[in-house]
DNA sequence: CGTTCAACCTGGGCGC
DNA sequence: TGCGCCCAGGTTGAAC
């Protein structure tokens, strides 16, 4: 998503559109008025991650406008998959991208503008973990190898380590060969390692990819167009196919409330 | 500390 | 066609 928008730095924000016809409003934060204030002439510096959220750095105050997508919500610079759940739409000048929007089906995910302050509590350290693209073993150790939660839990706890949703952590585990519902204190020095190599490959090939599209619309890249990683999913979603390594039948279970694939061959417990 | 549940929402797919 | 159910790249707080 970040990447997709990279096209708007430099742009200055010239009108703030909240459409109207969105069901529930999500949370967007300021009000109205104090976000078109603080919008409106500033120019946008860059924009950046901070863990699954997207960054929207703005020059002067130093204000930064950070979405944070949940489930279905979605950045774009290209039409929305519909128009009834748009959110929140930046017009633009001086720059090649006419507008940037933030679209949400379910409105689970929200906007909020934050002063320098504001972020900082946000970044604090002891609320979000390093981000997983640049994950290494020792670091995974030392996030989660005291921890008695199954390892697939442990990865998707954004204190203990930034970016990894429910497809990436299982797609990693599969491809590090460990079962997720193994224990994180009994992992090995070894099998950290081999599951942060999985880590990084697996979500450098999907940010290559665009991201990973289940079939419902629910996904799109930032020109609307969708995310071709799923094709590369070799567990997610694909309960009783065969495994991609040794053809036995992929299972599907449930850990701390979310659907996890595995190959029981492969990932032995 | 770890697990479970409910809540926040909309919409697609499925069986009947 | 309609309806009831299950499911979905997520997070939070309360209860056990």
């Amino acid at each position: 998503m970040r990447r997709g928008i990279l096209g708007i730095v430099g742009s200055t924000i010239a009108r703030v559109e909240r459409p109207p016809c969105a069901r529930r409003p999500i949370s967007i934060s300021p009000g109205p008025a104090a976000l078109r204030r603080r919008l409106v002439g500033a120019r946008v510096a860059d924009v950046s991650r901070l863990g699954k959220r997207v960054v929207i750095e703005l020059d002067g105050a130093g204000d930064r406008l950070v979405l944070e997508p949940r489930m279905t919500g979605l950045v774009l610079i290209a039409a929305p998959p519909t128009e009834d759940h748009l959110r929140l739409r930046l017009w633009l000048e001086g720059g090649p991208v006419p507008w940037v929007a933030y679209w949400d089906r379910r409105g689970l995910g929200s906007v909020r503008l934050l002063d320098p302050a504001g972020f900082a509590a946000l970044a604090d350290p002891a609320r979000i973990g390093p981000d997983a693209l640049g994950v290494t073993g020792a670091l995974l150790r030392a996030r989660l190898g005291d921890s008695r939660r199954p390892v697939k839990v442990g990865l998707l706890d954004q204190r203990a380590l930034a970016g990894v949703g429910n497809i990436y952590a299982a797609e990693a585990l599969f491809e590090a060969g460990i079962h997720p519902e193994r224990r994180c204190d009994a992992l090995s020095p070894r099998e950290w390692e081999r599951l942060a190599r999985a880590l990084r490959r697996v979500l450098a090939d999907a940010v290559l990819s665009e991201g990973s599209d289940l079939g419902d619309g629910t996904y799109r890249t930032a020109l609307s167009g969708p995310g071709r990683y799923q094709n590369q999913h070799r567990v997610y979603g694909r309960a009783g196919q065969p495994c991609p390594r040794c053809r036995a039948a992929v299972e599907r279970t449930v850990l701390g409330q979310r659907a996890t694939f595995h190959c029981a061959r492969c990932q032995p417990a």
